[in-house]
DNA sequence: ATATTCTACTTGTATTTTGCAAGTTAGTTA
DNA sequence: TAACTAACTTGCAAAATACAAGTAGAATAT
């Protein structure tokens, strides 16, 4: 699972290589409202992803320094991921990619929830999620 | 080419299963820099698309709508495609992909460029860019 | 202590998507 | 009217995705 070579010199390009695929982003969302998830939780979130592409794409995103994995305090049998400065970067594009689907999906009541606390002030919601995220580091 | 049923309720997964993949998201950059491209253009840049998944990515942009395709005033022979409004409003996403890859990649001299334009005043930009792209409608 | 369950995976295989190379067809140009 | 261009399509190989089942070590229940 080495990294691809990028070279493209395009932002857009390189960034889609290792994270534009229908499950990455899935997985930071999952973190960004979790702040620390185990392979279980997950499996566990509405969109059901298979067992080996959620090992695949953990590593993946390990790899390219988006998610870290650690020991569960409690647990030798767990191991809690959460984002990596890195990852917590990222939310600037989920949040954007949310009032994107906002206006042509319907949504569910807990992400319409979730927009409403965004939409009232959206810099100082990412300043507090992150601040938030960071702690988890 | 039908749309898939998109029933998760999260706006995130729901944007994925559209455009979530390796090139929907730079075709719509083209768009954005060219304002309207011939699928000769489309071939034409650095990521050398093949022209088969062009052909079908396209497709599915038209389906859903974020792209359009019209005949070319000057020739029968060729098509332009457009963003449409839905297209342009996935434009603040595309810069915030941007913005996250700046900080990760090596960036050719026009990206640079670019993002400085962007960087002075990200509202402003993204307004002016917009109106921009609207003109072309 | 040991059998059962839990947790994080791996493996096998079928299906789908991607990628490459080579056509094809209608419209344009020499 | 022959060559060329533009926008695709087709065939096939390779890779990614998906589903189902299995495994190994740790925790729990008996």
């Amino acid at each position: 699972m080495a990294k691809k070579n990028r070279n493209s010199g395009c932002p857009v390009s390189n960034s889609l290589d290792i994270w534009g695929d229908k499950w990455s982003l899935l997985i930071v969302r999952d973190l960004m409202y979790e702040k620390q998830c185990t392979y279980g939780d997950f499996l566990k979130s509405e969109e059901k992803i298979a067992t080996n592409i959620l090992a695949t794409k953990l590593q993946i995103l390990e790899a390219e320094e988006i998610i870290s994995k650690s020991q569960h305090p409690e647990s030798k049998a767990k191991f809690l991921y959460k984002l990596t400065e890195k990852g917590i970067s990222l939310l600037p594009v989920l949040i954007e990619i949310y009032l994107w689907g906002e206006q042509y999906f319907e949504l569910s009541e807990n992400h319409k929830k979730f927009l409403q606390d965004v939409k009232k002030d959206k810099e100082a919601f990412l300043k507090r999620a992150q601040e938030n995220l960071r702690k988890a580091l």
